[in-house]
Order: C-alpha cells, then sequence, then structure tokens
DNA sequence: CTGAAAGCGCTTACAG
DNA sequence: CTGAAAGCGCTTACAG
C-alpha cells in the first residue's frame, strides 16, 4: 500500500496525502477527513524512507555513548532524550563499549546522512578528522571533549572540579593522597589527574608517583587498583577515584583488606551517581549536573540542525561538591590506625 | 558529490560505479581501479538512504530494551552485537526505559522499515498486535516473551528456574520464604512468582500474602520492599528476589536494619550479573546464559530476514543455580535470632 | 564487462 | 485548495 493507492481510493491526487500528513493546514477539512479516513480504513503508514530521501532530512539523531551501563551516561541520555523527543526527534543509541572502532562506525552514520545530528558523549578520534566532520554536519560533543577544537560543547570544568574534591581531603589532613585516574587516554582522565596534581603541588604535597594507578571507569578495576595502593610500603591515607564506580571498587578493597572506610581510609568519587547514596559508607563525591548537560547538549543541536546561531560554543556547567560519609579527617585515621 | 558526478570524473557510466561499491567482483580489475582511484581522491561517500530506499534494506537491526542501565540487558546485547557486525548489520538500540509507548514507537521504526529486523527485549504490547507484526516484519523475542504467540522466542525457563531457586531455600530448611516478584505486568514477573508459589505450595508451605511484595527491578525497590517484609510481625527468614538487583537492595536493608545477611535473613537472587559476584556476601543466584540468549536470538533474526526456516520457534536456553554466601539455612538464622 | 533506462515512494514548486 | 510533474540518488534487469 503506498501513498498513490490511498489517493485513488480516496479520490485526490498523491500531492493532497502527502498534505494531508505533512502539511494538513494546507488542506481543506473536508478532504482532509476523506483522506484520513481511508489512511485509518487501510492502515496506511507512510514509507518513511523514502520520506527521507526526499526531504534529506530522518528525525534520527545518534548518541554515542562510550558504556550503556554506566549510571552516569543514562542520566545524560535522559536529558538528550527529553529534549529530542519535544522537538520531533527521535534518539537512536551507538554504544562504543569504549571501542574507537566503534565509534568511527557511528560517525559514518551521521556521514551517510542516517541521523540529522549527533551527541558524543565520547571524543576519542584524531582533532582534524572531528573538526573537519563538524564543519560539515551538526554535532556536539558533551562530557568529553577536545582541547582546541572549535565544536560546540558541554561539559564541567573537570581540572576544578577534581582540584576540588582533592582539596577536601587536603583540608581534612590527608597527606598520603593517591588517585586512581580513568583510562588515560581519555581527556577527563588528564584533566581530573591534573586537578589532582594542581592541588597537591598548591599545597606543598609530594605525589609519590606509586600513588597514582590507571583504572577503566569500572568497580572492578577501582577494586584491584585499590589493593596494589594498600600493598604500598607507604599506603595512602586517601584517595581522590576518577568515578563513583571506582571509588566503590576501592571501598571494597579496603572492607577485603580487613580495613574500614572512611576510619582507615578516605575516598572521594565523582559524578554523584545514584547508588552513591546508597553505598556504605555514602559516598562523598563530585556532582555534575548530568540530566542539564544532556539537555543543554541536545538544545544546543537542534539549534545546529536549524541552522540558528549558537552564541557561546562552549558551556561549562556547574558542579558541587557533595559531603557525605567516606572521608573522615586523618587524623582520625591516624588514631584509628594505631589502634591496630 | 553524488555517484553521476564520481561516473563522469571516472569516465564510466553511474552503474559501473555503483557496480564497484556493491558487486565488485562485476568489474574488471582495470575499470574498477579507475573508479576507486576517483572514489578515494574525491572522498566519495554514497548517499545510504538513497541506497535503503532503492534497495528495501537498511542493514540496520533495532533492539529494544526495557532499561539500558541493567547489567542484565547489556550482557545480552554483546551477544546480539557481535552476531549482527559479522553478518554486515548494524545495531542501534531503543531504550523504552519500562514505558510501553515508548516500546510502540520503536516498534514503527520496524514497521516503517527504518530495520530490516528487530530484537525485542521487552514484550508488553498486546499479544494480537504483535504477532500481526512478526507476521509481516522479522522479529524475534528475547529474554520476555508472550504466551501462546508464534514468534520466535529465545529465553530460559523462567518457572522452572525460580522453582529451582525457591526449593534452594527450603532445603536448607526455611519454611517463611518472602518474594520480591518485578512490575507484575511483565510475564517474567509472573513466571518467577509461579515458580516460587509451585516450590512452596509442593512443600506444603503456606504463603502469608504479605510475603510477596511487588518492586520495579530496581536496587530502591529491593530496598523498600525488604524494608517492609522485616517490619512484619512475623517477619520471613529467607527472601527469593526477581533479580540479583533487588536481592542486592534487600540485603542493604537487612543490613541497614541491623541485621545480618545471610545469618539473619538468607537471599536468593536472579541472572547472576557481574556485581553478584563482588557484593558482600556474593550472592546465591540463577545463572543465565545471558550472552547466548542475545546470540541465539540475532542469529535467529538473521535467518528470518532472510527467508530461511526455522525448525525451532522456541529456544529455551539452560539455566544453573549458583551457589554462593547469602544464603545459609534456617537452623542458623534461629540462632542467631535466639542470641538478640 | 559495460551502459541506458526505468523506477523505488515520497514531496514540493508551480500553475491554476 | 488541489493536481500534474519533476526529481531526490541510487540499483539492477536488460541488452549488447
Amino acid at each position: 500500500m503506498k501513498m498513490s493507492d490511498v489517493a485513488k481510493l480516496a479520490n485526490v491526487s498523491p500531492a493532497t496525502v502527502s498534505r494531508v500528513l505533512s502539511h494538513p493546514e494546507l488542506v481543506s477539512t473536508e478532504t482532509r477527513q476523506k483522506v484520513l479516513d481511508v489512511i485509518n480504513q487501510v492502515n496506511y503508514k507512510p514509507h518513511i524512507v523514502a520520506r527521507q530521501f526526499r526531504t534529506k532530512e530522518t528525525k534520527i539523531i545518534l548518541v554515542v555513548v562510550p558504556d550503556i551501563t554506566s549510571a552516569f551516561f543514562s542520566k545524560v541520555l535522559r536529558g538528550i532524550e527529553h529534549v529530542a523527543v519535544n522537538h520531533g526527534y527521535q534518539v537512536i543509541l551507538g554504544d562504543t563499549e569504549n571501542d574507537i572502532e566503534r565509534e568511527k562506525e557511528y560517525i559514518n552514520l551521521l556521514l551517510q546522512k542516517q541521523a540529522d545530528g549527533m551527541v558524543l558523549l565520547t571524543a576519542r578520534l584524531n582533532k582534524a578528522n572531528l573538526e573537519e566532520i563538524s564543519n560539515h554536519f551538526p554535532m556536539v560533543l558533551a562530557c568529553e571533549y577536545i582541547d582546541g577544537l572549535n565544536i560546540p560543547t558541554v561539559s564541567i570544568d573537570n581540572i576544578s572540579s577534581a582540584r576540588k574534591a582533592t582539596e577536601h581531603l587536603i583540608k581534612l589532613g590527608h597527606t598520603k593522597i593517591a588517585h586512581i585516574t580513568g583510562t588515560i587516554n581519555v581527556i577527563l582522565s588528564r584533566d581530573r589527574m591534573r586537578g589532582y596534581q594542581q592541588a597537591m603541588m598548591s599545597h606543598d604535597l609530594d605525589i609519590d608517583s606509586a600513588y597514582i594507578q590507571e583504572g577503566d571507569f569500572s568497580f572492578e578495576s577501582g577494586y584491584n587498583q585499590m589493593l596494589k595502593l594498600l600493598a604500598l610500603e607507604n599506603p595512602p591515607t586517601a584517595v581522590f577515584a576518577f568515578n563513583d564506580d571506582m571509588a566503590m571498587g576501592a571501598i571494597k578493597a579496603v572492607k577485603d583488606s580487613g580495613l574500614k572506610c572512611p576510619e582507615d581510609l578516605a575516598v572521594v568519587g565523582f559524578d554523584n551517581i545514584k547508588m552513591s547514596s546508597f553505598h556504605e559508607p555514602k559516598l562523598t563525591t563530585i556532582d555534575q549536573p548530568k540530566y542539564e548537560i544532556g539537555k543543554k547538549a541536545m538544545e544546543m543541536l537542534i539549534k545546529l540542525i536549524n541552522k540558528e546561531s549558537i552564541h557561546k560554543k562552549k558551556i561549562v556547567m556547574k558542579d558541587e561538591l557533595i559531603i557525605r560519609e567516606s572521608c573522615s579527617s586523618e587524623s582520625k585515621v591516624r588514631e584509628s590506625l594505631e589502634v591496630i
């Protein structure tokens, strides 16, 4: 059943059927009703690919995520989705599983016009390439970004957030502070590490090079890296983890080693995912405005698609340090260790 | 830049360019090279939507998931993805967030031919509707299914698995066994509840109606429902939870109530997600072959798309009870309670 | 092995 | 307000 068949049944031209579907206000009430009746009667569904081909619009937004199972990204996703749906766009998801090749494949979908635009929640491809693409296709970066690139971006200031997290530990009296990073090929990992280093240096604290351990964002890697830190001859009294998942993994390692958090080891996370307030102990962490990041990113993308101008190409959202239970002061740590 | 432009530059017809791209073996080596040179030189990318429109194929598989953040579904997804990619299909994801309306929207993508086929990891629409669709479009159900429907399906036998889980508790001497269900509009919730009831009844055990509490698959709901169960005048000594997430939530509630798992309360989960072996205590649970379910489902879908015949429309995969630490025998529970 | 031509199912500028 | 007609960019059956 195609449009011309519907047209025949309704005694109108295909053009009229098309108008009833896409611009009903251009058709008289009478004709419109006649056509709609036929459409319902035969349960006609327009062939969307034909429409897309004709109009050069897909009404689809592709969102590329490094890991769909992450509680952090799924919140960002919600923000994107809500705005998209409000503007008549459908969201489809590309999960890269942190694989740069799959990132490429999804970007190809955009190049081949299978989506009207794209939000990248991961940006690990080379700079020149990405900038080139963004010059020709609507694209915005959220969370991850690429330095010195003229692509619209929404994120927090990861360096200053990480500095703030680390300084919280320093204020509590800790001096032996370790950092579990994300995979270091990701810019956010390098940013948060830099923030950590800035805080340490500006307080004249040494960073034992063994105090920096590279994780891969997962609970397990937080666990494993923490075990390494605890095995050190001179173990840290506090740890700042790249994200809450690894922070919780680290705490698990602390517990499994017969130690206690925060009494024996203070831990700060990052992201403020839902679980962090259920966890034992409740996590001290940096809150990112996840939903709002997604929302803003999608709003920018829609402007790009509509070729409206964007006054601000880079949006930096506000973070917040959430103090809960996973950090106590260094003196307490000392006491606790002395008891042992 | 379109195909005809490339053709001109290479001094061939558009048909030849098309063949170089889609059926290179039909073109002489010489001509092929000439065309490829031009393609590379001008960086020509075929317009995929035009191709899709012409061939009626999208090479896209739509997978509809009730909750992308679930560790269980993401494993199934991996199985689907790997098979899909091996057969030249791209996978896009539709996340319904357990919303039946969004399930409909994604199914519409299929009806409108924006995907060659679809794997539904959630099937909550009405029966007749779904059967009708599956008669005209390649579709397979995985995990969730609909009873009495002739749609290809891959799943475990949820009833018998749930019975097995409950019987494990019974064998340990428990008689006061509660069940935290999933949302009851989902068939899997009803199946696992039935398995629970079968086990209880076949051992002549009463089911206090307050022992059945409806959760919504989330950690939080497991937590909240467990709190209700513990508040009962005659609380259970064991709980079978619909999934591992709720089982962990339940255990958290036990701990927060000053009790211990398994000493004061035995808990069995379902799914055997990764976290269940990291959890404290390690979860006793039912293992589903998640990756294999996805794999099998996708293999069936590809056969459907290619109009090959399928000998078995329903595939029932094997489950396994994994015994770990979260259940001890009822006698121990009794002792522990007597101490209090 | 290659080309000319038809056609996939819509939408829209144009004319009336 | 409505219709006739062109055309979006490919692919493929057919002919040579």
